[in-house]
DNA sequence: TACCACGGTTCGGTGAATGAACTAACATGG
DNA sequence: CCATGTTAGTTCATTCACCGAACCGTGGTA
Protein backbone atom coordinates (compact mmCIF):
# COMPACT_ATOMS: atom_id res chain seq x y z
CA UNK A 1 0.00 0.00 0.00
CA UNK A 2 1.48 3.24 -0.98
CA UNK A 3 -0.51 5.32 1.59
CA UNK A 4 -1.44 3.36 4.78
CA UNK A 5 -4.84 2.24 5.26
CA UNK A 6 -6.41 5.59 6.72
CA UNK A 7 -6.39 7.42 3.62
CA UNK A 8 -9.57 8.41 3.20
CA UNK A 9 -8.43 12.48 3.78
CA UNK A 10 -6.49 12.44 0.62
CA UNK A 11 -9.73 13.50 -1.78
CA UNK A 12 -7.36 12.76 -4.59
CA UNK A 13 -7.78 10.64 -7.28
CA UNK A 14 -3.83 10.77 -7.81
CA UNK A 15 -3.49 9.33 -4.52
CA UNK A 16 -6.78 6.43 -5.24
CA UNK A 17 -4.34 5.43 -8.27
CA UNK A 18 -1.31 5.02 -6.25
CA UNK A 19 -2.89 2.58 -3.89
CA UNK A 20 -3.11 0.32 -6.45
CA UNK A 21 -0.09 0.87 -8.59
CA UNK A 22 2.34 2.99 -6.24
CA UNK A 23 3.67 0.31 -4.38
CA UNK A 24 7.49 -1.00 -5.66
CA UNK A 25 7.82 -3.14 -8.67
CA UNK A 26 3.82 -2.73 -9.49
CA UNK A 27 4.11 -0.87 -12.28
CA UNK A 28 6.50 -2.99 -13.86
CA UNK A 29 4.53 -6.03 -13.55
CA UNK A 30 2.04 -4.05 -15.47
CA UNK A 31 4.12 -2.72 -17.66
CA UNK A 32 5.45 -6.25 -18.47
CA UNK A 33 1.53 -7.24 -18.65
CA UNK A 34 1.23 -5.44 -21.34
CA UNK A 35 4.31 -6.24 -23.42
CA UNK A 36 2.68 -9.84 -23.44
CA UNK A 37 4.54 -11.02 -20.24
CA UNK A 38 1.51 -13.23 -18.61
CA UNK A 39 3.17 -15.85 -16.35
CA UNK A 40 4.66 -16.15 -13.02
CA UNK A 41 7.72 -17.84 -14.07
CA UNK A 42 8.00 -15.02 -16.91
CA UNK A 43 7.57 -12.04 -14.67
CA UNK A 44 9.87 -13.46 -11.96
CA UNK A 45 12.54 -13.93 -14.78
CA UNK A 46 12.37 -10.29 -16.66
CA UNK A 47 11.78 -8.25 -13.31
CA UNK A 48 14.49 -10.01 -10.95
CA UNK A 49 11.72 -9.40 -7.94
CA UNK A 50 11.47 -11.77 -5.39
CA UNK A 51 8.76 -14.61 -5.68
CA UNK A 52 6.96 -13.04 -2.50
CA UNK A 53 6.95 -9.65 -3.48
CA UNK A 54 5.63 -10.65 -7.42
CA UNK A 55 2.88 -13.09 -5.41
CA UNK A 56 1.68 -9.95 -3.30
CA UNK A 57 2.04 -7.80 -6.02
CA UNK A 58 0.22 -10.67 -8.21
CA UNK A 59 -2.63 -11.02 -5.68
CA UNK A 60 -3.14 -6.96 -4.79
CA UNK A 61 -3.34 -6.20 -8.96
CA UNK A 62 -6.23 -9.29 -9.56
CA UNK A 63 -8.08 -7.79 -5.87
CA UNK A 64 -7.66 -4.32 -7.84
CA UNK A 65 -9.24 -5.55 -10.87
CA UNK A 66 -5.96 -4.32 -13.10
CA UNK A 67 -5.34 -8.38 -13.78
CA UNK A 68 -7.26 -11.38 -13.77
CA UNK A 69 -6.12 -14.74 -13.02
CA UNK A 70 -7.06 -17.11 -15.68
CA UNK A 71 -6.38 -21.24 -15.67
CA UNK A 72 -4.64 -22.14 -18.90
CA UNK A 73 -4.40 -25.96 -18.57
CA UNK A 74 -5.31 -28.54 -15.84
CA UNK A 75 -2.62 -30.80 -15.81
CA UNK A 76 -0.52 -29.58 -13.58
CA UNK A 77 -2.66 -26.43 -13.08
CA UNK A 78 -1.59 -23.41 -14.10
CA UNK A 79 -3.19 -19.70 -14.08
CA UNK A 80 -1.71 -16.73 -16.61
CA UNK A 81 -2.59 -13.34 -15.31
CA UNK A 82 -3.94 -11.03 -18.06
CA UNK A 83 -4.49 -7.17 -18.14
CA UNK A 84 -8.28 -6.46 -17.73
CA UNK A 85 -9.39 -3.41 -19.45
CA UNK A 86 -9.09 -1.30 -16.43
CA UNK A 87 -5.67 -2.74 -16.59
CA UNK A 88 -4.98 -1.80 -20.29
CA UNK A 89 -6.59 2.04 -19.32
CA UNK A 90 -2.88 2.59 -17.57
CA UNK A 91 -1.32 2.35 -21.37
CA UNK A 92 -1.02 6.24 -21.65
CA UNK A 93 0.40 6.65 -18.03
CA UNK A 94 3.06 3.91 -18.29
CA UNK A 95 3.98 5.20 -22.14
CA UNK A 96 3.93 8.62 -20.67
CA UNK A 97 6.16 8.40 -17.92
CA UNK A 98 8.60 5.98 -20.04
CA UNK A 99 8.82 8.58 -22.24
CA UNK A 100 9.70 10.50 -19.67
CA UNK A 101 12.22 8.65 -18.68
CA UNK A 102 13.77 7.96 -22.00
CA UNK A 103 13.74 12.33 -22.50
CA UNK A 104 15.37 13.16 -19.20
CA UNK A 105 17.32 10.13 -17.89
CA UNK A 106 18.38 8.22 -20.93
CA UNK A 107 21.84 8.48 -22.70
CA UNK A 108 21.57 6.58 -26.06
CA UNK A 109 18.41 7.36 -27.31
CA UNK A 110 14.69 6.07 -26.42
CA UNK A 111 14.83 1.96 -26.02
CA UNK A 112 11.89 1.18 -27.40
CA UNK A 113 9.45 2.90 -30.42
CA UNK A 114 6.04 1.90 -30.37
CA UNK A 115 4.35 1.88 -33.60
CA UNK A 116 0.50 2.08 -34.90
CA UNK A 117 0.61 -1.25 -36.54
CA UNK A 118 -2.02 -0.88 -39.17
CA UNK A 119 -0.01 1.74 -40.76
CA UNK A 120 3.07 1.70 -39.47
CA UNK A 121 3.40 5.38 -37.53
CA UNK A 122 5.43 5.95 -34.98
CA UNK A 123 3.67 7.27 -31.75
CA UNK A 124 4.36 10.00 -29.88
CA UNK A 125 4.42 10.28 -25.85
CA UNK A 126 0.36 10.07 -25.44
CA UNK A 127 -0.20 7.22 -27.91
CA UNK A 128 -1.11 9.44 -30.38
CA UNK A 129 -0.65 8.48 -34.08
CA UNK A 130 -0.14 11.58 -36.69
CA UNK A 131 -1.23 9.23 -39.84
CA UNK A 132 -4.64 8.55 -38.53
CA UNK A 133 -5.12 11.69 -36.81
CA UNK A 134 -6.22 9.74 -33.15
CA UNK A 135 -5.19 8.49 -30.40
CA UNK A 136 -4.44 4.53 -30.91
CA UNK A 137 -5.22 1.86 -27.94
CA UNK A 138 -2.73 -0.30 -26.39
CA UNK A 139 -4.29 -3.42 -29.25
CA UNK A 140 -2.91 -2.18 -32.25
CA UNK A 141 0.71 -0.73 -31.32
CA UNK A 142 4.04 -2.66 -31.75
CA UNK A 143 6.80 -2.39 -29.97
CA UNK A 144 10.01 -2.25 -32.08
CA UNK A 145 13.65 -2.11 -30.78
CA UNK A 146 15.28 1.42 -30.49
CA UNK A 147 18.57 3.12 -30.72
CA UNK A 148 19.29 3.10 -26.94
CA UNK A 149 18.56 -0.39 -26.25
CA UNK A 150 21.20 -2.53 -25.03
CA UNK A 151 21.87 -6.11 -25.78
CA UNK A 152 24.69 -7.34 -23.90
CA UNK A 153 22.43 -7.28 -20.43
CA UNK A 154 19.81 -9.33 -19.03
CA UNK A 155 19.51 -12.75 -20.97
CA UNK A 156 16.62 -14.10 -20.06
CA UNK A 157 14.49 -15.89 -22.24
CA UNK A 158 11.91 -13.09 -21.89
CA UNK A 159 14.20 -9.96 -22.40
CA UNK A 160 15.81 -12.03 -25.84
CA UNK A 161 12.09 -12.10 -26.71
CA UNK A 162 11.32 -8.23 -25.69
CA UNK A 163 14.28 -7.32 -28.33
CA UNK A 164 12.20 -8.30 -31.03
CA UNK A 165 9.60 -6.42 -32.56
CA UNK A 166 6.54 -7.76 -30.77
CA UNK A 167 2.45 -6.56 -30.66
CA UNK A 168 1.55 -5.41 -27.26
CA UNK A 169 -0.97 -7.89 -24.95
CA UNK A 170 0.22 -10.59 -27.34
CA UNK A 171 1.60 -13.71 -25.36
CA UNK A 172 4.89 -14.24 -24.82
CA UNK A 173 6.68 -17.01 -26.28
CA UNK A 174 9.47 -18.05 -24.41
CA UNK A 175 9.71 -22.09 -25.03
CA UNK B 1 14.61 4.22 -4.47
CA UNK B 2 12.41 2.10 -6.10
CA UNK B 3 14.86 -0.65 -7.11
CA UNK B 4 17.67 -0.78 -5.50
CA UNK B 5 21.07 0.73 -6.58
CA UNK B 6 22.52 -2.59 -8.43
CA UNK B 7 19.84 -1.55 -11.17
CA UNK B 8 21.67 -1.17 -14.61
CA UNK B 9 20.65 -4.66 -15.75
CA UNK B 10 16.63 -3.93 -16.20
CA UNK B 11 17.19 -1.78 -19.69
CA UNK B 12 14.06 -0.24 -19.60
CA UNK B 13 12.94 3.70 -19.39
CA UNK B 14 9.75 3.35 -16.80
CA UNK B 15 12.28 1.60 -14.42
CA UNK B 16 14.17 4.60 -14.81
CA UNK B 17 11.62 6.89 -13.83
CA UNK B 18 10.43 5.07 -11.12
CA UNK B 19 13.93 5.54 -9.53
CA UNK B 20 13.09 8.90 -9.50
CA UNK B 21 9.54 9.01 -8.91
CA UNK B 22 8.40 5.61 -7.75
CA UNK B 23 8.61 5.85 -4.19
CA UNK B 24 5.95 6.51 -1.78
CA UNK B 25 4.91 10.33 -1.24
CA UNK B 26 6.62 11.46 -4.47
CA UNK B 27 4.28 11.64 -7.02
CA UNK B 28 2.18 13.55 -4.42
CA UNK B 29 5.27 15.80 -3.73
CA UNK B 30 5.22 16.62 -7.34
CA UNK B 31 1.82 16.90 -8.05
CA UNK B 32 1.59 19.44 -5.10
CA UNK B 33 4.36 21.64 -6.21
CA UNK B 34 1.85 21.65 -9.86
CA UNK B 35 -0.60 23.16 -7.86
CA UNK B 36 1.44 25.68 -6.05
CA UNK B 37 2.49 24.11 -3.09
CA UNK B 38 6.22 25.56 -2.83
CA UNK B 39 6.70 25.53 0.92
CA UNK B 40 8.27 22.61 3.40
CA UNK B 41 5.39 23.11 6.05
CA UNK B 42 2.68 23.81 3.17
CA UNK B 43 3.81 20.38 1.39
CA UNK B 44 3.34 18.91 5.36
CA UNK B 45 -0.23 20.12 6.24
CA UNK B 46 -1.53 18.81 3.17
CA UNK B 47 0.44 16.13 2.58
CA UNK B 48 -0.47 14.65 5.84
CA UNK B 49 3.45 12.87 5.92
CA UNK B 50 6.57 12.68 8.44
CA UNK B 51 8.69 15.01 7.71
CA UNK B 52 11.81 13.05 8.12
CA UNK B 53 9.99 11.64 4.81
CA UNK B 54 9.43 14.90 3.28
CA UNK B 55 12.46 16.19 3.67
CA UNK B 56 14.43 13.17 1.92
CA UNK B 57 12.25 13.34 -0.74
CA UNK B 58 12.41 17.26 -1.36
CA UNK B 59 16.19 16.45 -1.48
CA UNK B 60 16.14 13.27 -3.70
CA UNK B 61 13.62 15.20 -6.39
CA UNK B 62 16.29 18.68 -6.26
CA UNK B 63 19.17 16.02 -6.13
CA UNK B 64 17.54 14.72 -9.46
CA UNK B 65 16.74 18.06 -11.41
CA UNK B 66 13.13 17.85 -10.52
CA UNK B 67 12.71 20.42 -8.45
CA UNK B 68 15.07 23.61 -7.40
CA UNK B 69 15.54 24.60 -4.04
CA UNK B 70 15.74 28.19 -4.17
CA UNK B 71 16.20 31.09 -1.47
CA UNK B 72 13.08 33.45 -1.08
CA UNK B 73 13.78 35.53 2.48
CA UNK B 74 16.68 35.73 4.02
CA UNK B 75 15.90 36.83 7.58
CA UNK B 76 15.01 34.19 8.72
CA UNK B 77 16.40 31.94 5.60
CA UNK B 78 13.62 30.47 3.73
CA UNK B 79 13.88 28.35 1.08
CA UNK B 80 10.87 27.53 -1.92
CA UNK B 81 10.81 24.38 -4.08
CA UNK B 82 9.61 24.92 -7.57
CA UNK B 83 9.22 22.74 -10.20
CA UNK B 84 12.56 22.53 -12.86
CA UNK B 85 11.30 21.97 -16.48
CA UNK B 86 12.26 18.25 -16.29
CA UNK B 87 9.57 18.55 -13.34
CA UNK B 88 7.04 19.90 -15.77
CA UNK B 89 7.90 17.27 -18.16
CA UNK B 90 5.78 15.24 -15.29
CA UNK B 91 2.44 17.09 -16.36
CA UNK B 92 1.17 13.91 -18.42
CA UNK B 93 1.68 10.80 -16.91
CA UNK B 94 0.50 12.90 -13.17
CA UNK B 95 -3.19 13.81 -15.67
CA UNK B 96 -3.16 10.35 -17.03
CA UNK B 97 -2.66 8.72 -13.82
CA UNK B 98 -5.06 10.82 -11.80
CA UNK B 99 -7.93 10.07 -14.56
CA UNK B 100 -6.94 6.85 -14.55
CA UNK B 101 -7.65 6.48 -10.85
CA UNK B 102 -10.69 8.90 -11.32
CA UNK B 103 -12.57 6.80 -13.85
CA UNK B 104 -12.12 3.52 -12.29
CA UNK B 105 -11.71 4.22 -8.58
CA UNK B 106 -13.46 7.47 -7.70
CA UNK B 107 -17.38 7.04 -7.05
CA UNK B 108 -18.97 11.12 -7.44
CA UNK B 109 -17.14 12.11 -10.65
CA UNK B 110 -13.95 14.07 -11.23
CA UNK B 111 -12.92 16.00 -8.49
CA UNK B 112 -10.76 18.56 -10.25
CA UNK B 113 -11.11 19.74 -13.70
CA UNK B 114 -8.59 21.13 -16.04
CA UNK B 115 -9.12 23.83 -17.83
CA UNK B 116 -7.21 25.90 -20.54
CA UNK B 117 -6.73 29.29 -19.74
CA UNK B 118 -6.99 31.15 -22.76
CA UNK B 119 -10.22 29.72 -24.29
CA UNK B 120 -11.98 27.83 -20.89
CA UNK B 121 -12.54 24.54 -22.43
CA UNK B 122 -11.96 21.44 -20.31
CA UNK B 123 -8.82 19.78 -21.75
CA UNK B 124 -9.29 15.46 -21.71
CA UNK B 125 -7.04 12.93 -19.97
CA UNK B 126 -3.44 14.19 -21.84
CA UNK B 127 -4.28 17.51 -21.89
CA UNK B 128 -5.41 18.38 -25.22
CA UNK B 129 -7.83 21.35 -25.81
CA UNK B 130 -10.46 20.38 -28.58
CA UNK B 131 -11.09 23.81 -29.27
CA UNK B 132 -7.51 24.85 -29.86
CA UNK B 133 -6.46 21.57 -31.75
CA UNK B 134 -3.17 20.93 -29.44
CA UNK B 135 -1.09 19.74 -26.30
CA UNK B 136 -2.04 22.39 -23.70
CA UNK B 137 1.02 22.82 -21.54
CA UNK B 138 1.15 22.68 -17.83
CA UNK B 139 1.48 26.61 -17.91
CA UNK B 140 -1.98 27.14 -19.24
CA UNK B 141 -3.58 25.44 -17.09
CA UNK B 142 -6.61 25.93 -14.28
CA UNK B 143 -7.73 23.28 -12.11
CA UNK B 144 -10.95 23.97 -11.11
CA UNK B 145 -13.56 22.08 -8.18
CA UNK B 146 -15.29 19.34 -9.48
CA UNK B 147 -18.51 17.16 -8.59
CA UNK B 148 -16.25 14.48 -6.72
CA UNK B 149 -14.61 17.28 -4.76
CA UNK B 150 -15.59 16.65 -0.82
CA UNK B 151 -15.38 19.78 1.44
CA UNK B 152 -15.99 18.13 4.35
CA UNK B 153 -12.62 16.75 4.80
CA UNK B 154 -8.57 18.06 5.09
CA UNK B 155 -9.44 21.89 6.72
CA UNK B 156 -5.69 22.51 6.68
CA UNK B 157 -4.76 25.93 4.82
CA UNK B 158 -3.48 24.09 1.90
CA UNK B 159 -6.65 22.19 0.82
CA UNK B 160 -8.62 25.35 1.78
CA UNK B 161 -6.62 27.41 -0.84
CA UNK B 162 -7.02 24.45 -3.33
CA UNK B 163 -10.57 24.12 -3.43
CA UNK B 164 -11.27 27.40 -5.35
CA UNK B 165 -10.38 27.85 -8.98
CA UNK B 166 -6.28 28.47 -9.02
CA UNK B 167 -3.89 28.38 -11.95
CA UNK B 168 -1.55 25.81 -11.86
CA UNK B 169 2.33 26.21 -10.98
CA UNK B 170 1.21 29.82 -9.58
CA UNK B 171 2.39 29.83 -5.68
CA UNK B 172 -0.43 29.44 -2.79
CA UNK B 173 -1.19 32.00 -0.32
CA UNK B 174 -1.91 30.10 2.46
CA UNK B 175 -1.90 33.36 4.53
C1' DT C 1 11.11 -44.65 -8.28
C1' DA C 2 13.85 -40.70 -8.66
C1' DC C 3 14.11 -36.40 -10.36
C1' DC C 4 12.63 -32.02 -12.31
C1' DA C 5 9.63 -27.81 -13.39
C1' DC C 6 6.46 -24.64 -11.86
C1' DG C 7 4.25 -21.76 -8.66
C1' DG C 8 4.17 -20.58 -4.89
C1' DT C 9 4.85 -20.05 1.00
C1' DT C 10 7.78 -19.59 5.12
C1' DC C 11 11.35 -17.51 7.61
C1' DG C 12 15.17 -14.70 9.58
C1' DG C 13 17.79 -10.48 8.62
C1' DT C 14 17.93 -5.73 6.98
C1' DG C 15 16.55 -1.34 5.68
C1' DA C 16 12.92 2.09 5.23
C1' DA C 17 8.72 4.51 7.08
C1' DT C 18 6.50 6.35 11.08
C1' DG C 19 5.27 9.64 14.85
C1' DA C 20 6.92 11.99 18.73
C1' DA C 21 10.29 14.69 20.66
C1' DC C 22 13.91 17.82 20.11
C1' DT C 23 16.84 21.67 17.85
C1' DA C 24 18.04 26.00 15.62
C1' DA C 25 17.28 30.50 13.70
C1' DC C 26 14.81 34.31 13.79
C1' DA C 27 10.43 37.36 14.69
C1' DT C 28 7.08 39.39 17.63
C1' DG C 29 4.62 41.11 21.76
C1' DG C 30 4.78 42.95 26.22
C1' DC D 1 14.97 41.86 27.70
C1' DC D 2 12.47 37.85 28.00
C1' DA D 3 8.75 34.60 26.71
C1' DT D 4 6.49 32.78 23.05
C1' DG D 5 5.66 31.48 18.30
C1' DT D 6 6.89 30.13 13.50
C1' DT D 7 9.38 27.60 10.14
C1' DA D 8 12.21 23.98 8.76
C1' DG D 9 14.21 20.71 9.81
C1' DT D 10 16.99 16.36 12.68
C1' DT D 11 17.10 12.44 15.95
C1' DC D 12 15.38 8.39 17.78
C1' DA D 13 12.85 4.07 18.94
C1' DT D 14 9.33 1.26 17.00
C1' DT D 15 7.02 -0.88 13.37
C1' DC D 16 6.65 -2.53 8.88
C1' DA D 17 7.95 -3.95 4.20
C1' DC D 18 11.46 -5.93 1.28
C1' DC D 19 14.89 -9.29 0.53
C1' DG D 20 17.04 -13.79 -0.56
C1' DA D 21 17.33 -18.46 0.63
C1' DA D 22 15.19 -22.46 1.75
C1' DC D 23 11.33 -25.26 1.64
C1' DC D 24 6.75 -27.34 -0.10
C1' DG D 25 3.14 -29.50 -3.16
C1' DT D 26 1.48 -30.93 -7.49
C1' DG D 27 2.09 -33.18 -11.40
C1' DG D 28 5.09 -34.54 -15.42
C1' DT D 29 9.15 -37.24 -17.26
C1' DA D 30 13.37 -40.65 -17.44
Amino acid sequence: MALGKNYDGQDCSLASALEVIGERWTLLVVRDAMYGVRRFGDFQAHLDIPKAVLSQRLSALVAAGVLERRRYQDAPPRDEYVLTPVGRGLWIPVLSLGAWGERHLAANGPRRLYHHVSCGTRLDDVSFCAACGRGVPIEEIEVRPGPGLRDDTRQDQVSLALRKPHRLLTPLLTK
